[in-house]
DNA sequence: CTTGTTTCAGAACAATCGTTCTGTTTCAAT
DNA sequence: ATTGAAACAGAACGATTGTTCTGAAACAAG
């Protein structure tokens, strides 16, 4: 008896969070997300209830669209630090395709612009910096030898967590990725020195 | 025959810089720097021609009030990765004081919010990047020995701006300073074997 | 004190926001 | 074909935004 939608909760969340990645929260007007996802107002508030829940709802799709393809070799058992240079490798390549300069980390750039508003926001952001600490911590393991220092391996996690963090801050205002790439070389260098 | 002004120029951007680098420009009103500033609405308009006028002159106002104060001493001749170390320190202190999760730095926090919007803005924050990679290779200069390679000091200055950044975007979500501190001296640490 | 200029306090404005609501259209089951 | 439940398009709403405007208050010079 329904009429068919036209669209999944999925799918509207999909396409909410490329215009979100673009533009922020505060500068998305629900009519960009109307126009963007072809999604009438009825069925963005009937999916998701208003504009904060679908934000919160991009978070869980940026997680499986974007991070975990592009992480998942790090949090692999037996990854080591070439996984971890091949993780900024692919993130600076990706912003270099998109063009410079990029929109950055969907995540870091929520957590400078509304979780100090948002504690929702704020357990989230804490989420996917938790998965990245755990990741690395993962693959600095591998590269540290027979007899690994847990209590290192935990702060050189932590260093290239800061480090990722701000390589996509910079990447938004960055004209081209040579010094971003370069940076990213010297850091695993720098990584590599203090795993030995 | 006139009226005495209650403030002058300095002394409302001074003000005015305080609450949007806690709020951000978005989520203050004109009428929180009312508030805040005690001056007018005539007075703001009169005074600098509007929000946005006033948000650029607040990024002068952080360079001399935050900025150099912290960094003049990694800027000065003969600094070298001690000084770098300072900086670092210093920050991560100043946001332990003001309590955590903190403001950031102001400069950040633009670049990830507005500047994409925002040429004038984007311009700003390229020249206070611009300062802190010439900065950082100053003080790195003095801690390479004898015949420091131009090349490998560039590229360090561009890791260690963009492991600053990092700092100060993830100041916005920790806890804690404890894991910013030694982080910072890992990065320390790997700047000076990366020298040797 | 008077005067003239400037600041101040707040009302008023148009625009835009997120949200709600009202018909109309669509489609599957009968 | 009829029917009814659900999605659609878009108007409408109250709240809030940045900005402008108006009248009253304040201060220094004469």
């Amino acid at each position: 008896m329904p009429r068919t939608k036209s669209h999944t909760p999925h799918s509207l969340a999909d396409d909410a969070l490329a215009v979100f990645w673009n533009a922020g929260f505060g500068a998305t007007s629900m009519d960009d997300l109307v126009r963007a996802t072809g999604v009438s107002r009825h069925g963005i508030y009937g999916d998701f209830g208003g504009k904060r829940a679908l934000f919160l709802a991009c978070f869980d799709r940026y997680q499986d669209l974007v991070v975990t393809p592009a992480f998942a070799a790090v949090e692999r058992p037996g990854a080591g630090l070439a996984e971890i240079s091949a993780y900024f490798e692919h993130q600076i390549g990706a912003a270099e395709a998109l063009g410079l300069p990029g929109p950055g980390c969907f995540v870091a750039n929520a957590a400078t612009e509304v979780a100090p508003h948002d504690a929702g926001v704020r357990e989230k952001v804490a989420q996917h910096n938790d998965r990245l600490r755990r990741g690395f911590a993962n693959a600095l393991r591998a590269g540290a030898g027979p007899a690994p220092d847990d209590r290192m391996i935990a702060r050189l996690a932590e260093t290239a967590l800061v480090f990722a963090t701000g390589l996509w801050s910079l990447s938004r205002v960055a004209d081209t990725a040579g010094g971003l790439r370069q940076a990213a070389a010297d850091f695993i260098a720098a990584l590599e020195r203090m795993l030995s």
